[in-house]
RNA sequence: GGGGUCGUAGUUAAGCCGGUUAUAACGCUGGCCUGUCACGCCAGAGGCCGUGGGUUCGAGUCCCAUCGGCCCCGCCA
């Protein structure tokens, strides 16, 4: 053990904070003040020693002088970096030549009369600092102490104003919170489940929810008309740098609405968050681009528009072309890249690489030089294709365009990756700008190759548009939803949409998507109940929160915003979890684990 | 389930084509220092090179496996 830990220490014995570090200046000079916290740094100069307090909301330089407090001054040389004091002292001025313009506290220091150390620290495994590069298993491990620096303190201050700003919005327009159930009903469609077993029903398991949304729908049942909550949401699926395996939702139900209505209302709370958090205006009411315009013009359903870079569809002029490829395509879209033709061949050849993620086979290109077009694909390109191509793609002199052919999936994956790539290369995104979007007219199903039938795009409780379950039955893929998604930023922020409110039409759904009557009621029964007794019309919206914060604060990643994060096996470094269980609590359940089950086989 | 990448003092990294005692910076410990502010100066300690096999006279370095962090594909209604 760590011999300082050793040291006496104080409890603070009535001892009250007057500030916190960071809040005293120029107006506090001549003023008592205590101030507690970590030491951030320690400059010892044998004579006067200075140490740069932290607390939550920053630094203030402490002296302690041998001729102002002599007692205080030679406990001071055992200080080190974390220790936790208590000081009380006085503001002083700092003269004119030591003024530190770095620091917000620079004008000021304590001098300090007396002080408490309150505990003693080893040394962290790593410096407390903004600059400090540490490996993210090292942070996560000791996340505690990452905690201490203030760019997470910031994330965490940012991600509380939000869901202040949230709840101030919602509450202003009469929204209720209310908390529903954490151990619920699996639901075997979309994500996996996270499952709990039942020791009092052996062999039932709860599901954590994936959402709230049938609760959230039975609220309105129950006639409460507009609920809200800032909830934790769980699945079981594999973790990326947006998303972790428990996340939170901000999320929104109201009766007797429509599309406009809850669009309008959630423009409204998005302009708040944004107001209360960053001090930015954003517009009265955000642009709107439906799916398929969304997929024709990025190559995703929920584009970037803070750039350019569209793609364009080309299929038809190059039907009868010498290469063959894009003469058999089902679909060819090209991507013109203005000056593009500065990219070189090795970065060509990485960005082929990079497309084959996405399932294409290559990446075909041409540059567009002053006097003719260079490429491996030129020549296969009759006068009529090249014109063709000219004027739908608007080439010019200096640019590049970018080809991909075959199934529609990949060659909207391909390059609308593709397009987010090149705008960071060529820095064409702007810097501290936000772009929402709504992005409509979601196809209400979706074809499950694996399952070989369709399923809801959205869930199944997605309205259809006005005529659209007509064509249900025969044609249901082009079936549109009542659904939207709120992008910002090429990040899917919310999603929502007007819900089945009667029986007649959610049995239809449930038709459409392969569900028979007796799996309906044994899946869903409670919500199929609710509808029959006089469901309101009713429509709502969740909004992923820590991705909003995400792009507020400007984390490269999730983890950056949540306290406690897992890592991309779903771990937590601090804590260990998940970990095994005692038998003897595996017995209680009813449950055996699969290598028992063959030890006692064999044994 | 798959692809990529990283793993070397407490930390962050360097370590060439396999070859003597594995470097550096910061941190840490001790000493000196009354105006520093990422203080400075002097001295010192600190290593199972993720782990396990293999190739070799010899492995931090090459090969195989495995564990862990990160990024991505699939997946995420």
């Amino acid at each position: 053990m760590d011999e300082r830990q050793t040291f006496q220490t104080d409890t603070l014995n009535g001892w009250k904070r007057s500030h916190h570090c960071a809040e005293l200046g120029a107006e506090h000079v001549d003023q008592e003040v205590c101030l507690m916290g970590w030491v951030q740094y320690r400059r010892d100069h044998g004579g006067l020693i200075f140490i740069d307090l932290r607390d939550v909301n920053g630094l203030t330089q402490v002296v302690f002088s041998p001729e102002v407090a002599p007692e205080p001054h030679s406990r001071a040389h055992v200080l080190r970096t974390e220790y936790v004091l208590a000081i009380k002292g006085t503001v002083r001025p700092r003269p004119d030549d030591m003024i530190n313009p770095k620091m917000k506290t620079g004008a000021i220091e304590i001098e300090v009369s007396e002080f408490k150390l309150l505990n003693a620290s080893k040394t962290p495994p790593f410096v407390i600092e903004d600059r400090a590069e540490v490996s993210e298993n090292l942070r996560l491990k000791y996340r505690y102490l990452d905690l201490r620096r203030s760019q997470m303190t910031r994330n965490l201050v940012l991600r509380n104003r939000t869901a202040q700003a949230v709840r101030r919005y919602l509450d202003d327009l009469d929204f209720l919170e209310v908390e529903t159930p954490v151990l619920t009903k699996s639901t075997p469609e979309g994500a996996r489940d996270f499952l709990v077993p039942s020791r009092v029903n052996q062999g039932e398991f709860y599901a954590l929810p994936q959402s709230p949304q049938l609760f959230k729908q039975l609220l309105m049942c129950g006639g409460l008309d507009r609920y809200y909550q800032i909830v934790k949401c769980f699945r079981d699926e594999d973790l990326r740098a947006d998303r972790q395996p428990e996340f939170t939702q901000i999320d929104i139900e109201m009766s007797f609405v429509e599309e406009e209505d809850v669009m309008s209302m959630a423009e409204g709370m998005v302009r708040r968050i944004f107001r209360e958090t960053l001090n930015k205006e954003l517009a009265e009411t955000f642009p709107r681009m439906t799916y398929d315009e969304a997929m024709e013009r990025y190559g995703v359903d929920k584009p970037d528009v803070r750039f350019g870079l569209e793609l364009k569809t080309v299929t038809d002029i190059v039907r009868g072309s010498g290469f063959r490829l894009f003469a058999k395509a089902e679909l060819v879209k090209g991507m013109r890249v203005p000056g593009g033709s500065v990219l070189s061949r090795k970065e060509i050849d990485d960005l082929t690489d990079f497309v084959r993620i996405y399932g294409a086979q290559g990446l075909a290109w041409i540059k567009i030089k002053e006097d003719d077009w260079q490429s491996p694909i030129a020549k296969f390109l009759s006068e009529e294709e090249r014109a063709g191509l000219k004027e739908a793609l608007e080439l010019e002199v200096g640019d590049i365009v970018f080809f991909q052919a075959g199934a529609p999936d990949m060659v909207n994956a391909a390059l609308g990756n593709l397009r987010l790539k090149l705008g960071e290369r060529f820095e064409l995104i702007p810097a501290d700008s936000f772009a929402p979007l709504w992005v409509t007219d979601f196809p209400l199903l979706e074809w499950d190759a694996d399952a070989k039938r369709y399923v809801a795009k959205h869930h199944p409780f997605t309205a259809p548009q006005t005529g659209h379950i007509d064509t249900l039955g025969t044609e249901p893929g082009k079936a549109l939803a009542r659904a939207y998604d709120l992008v910002l930023n090429g990040s899917e922020i919310g999603g929502g949409s007007i819900r089945i409110h009667t029986p007649a039409m959610q049995q239809e759904m449930f038709t459409a998507l392969g569900i028979d009557e007796e799996e309906a009621r044994a899946k869903f029964g409670f919500l199929l109940g609710a509808l029959e007794f006089g469901a309101p019309p009713h429509g709502g919206i969740a909004f992923g929160l820590d991705r909003l914060v995400m792009l507020l604060s400007g984390a490269r990643s999730i983890r950056d915003v949540i306290a406690f994060p897992k890592t991309q096996k779903a771990t937590c470094l601090m804590t260990e979890a998940p970990s095994r269980v005692a038998s003897t609590q595996l017995r209680e359940l009813g449950l055996r684990l699969r290598e028992n089950v063959k030890e006692e086989k064999n044994g």
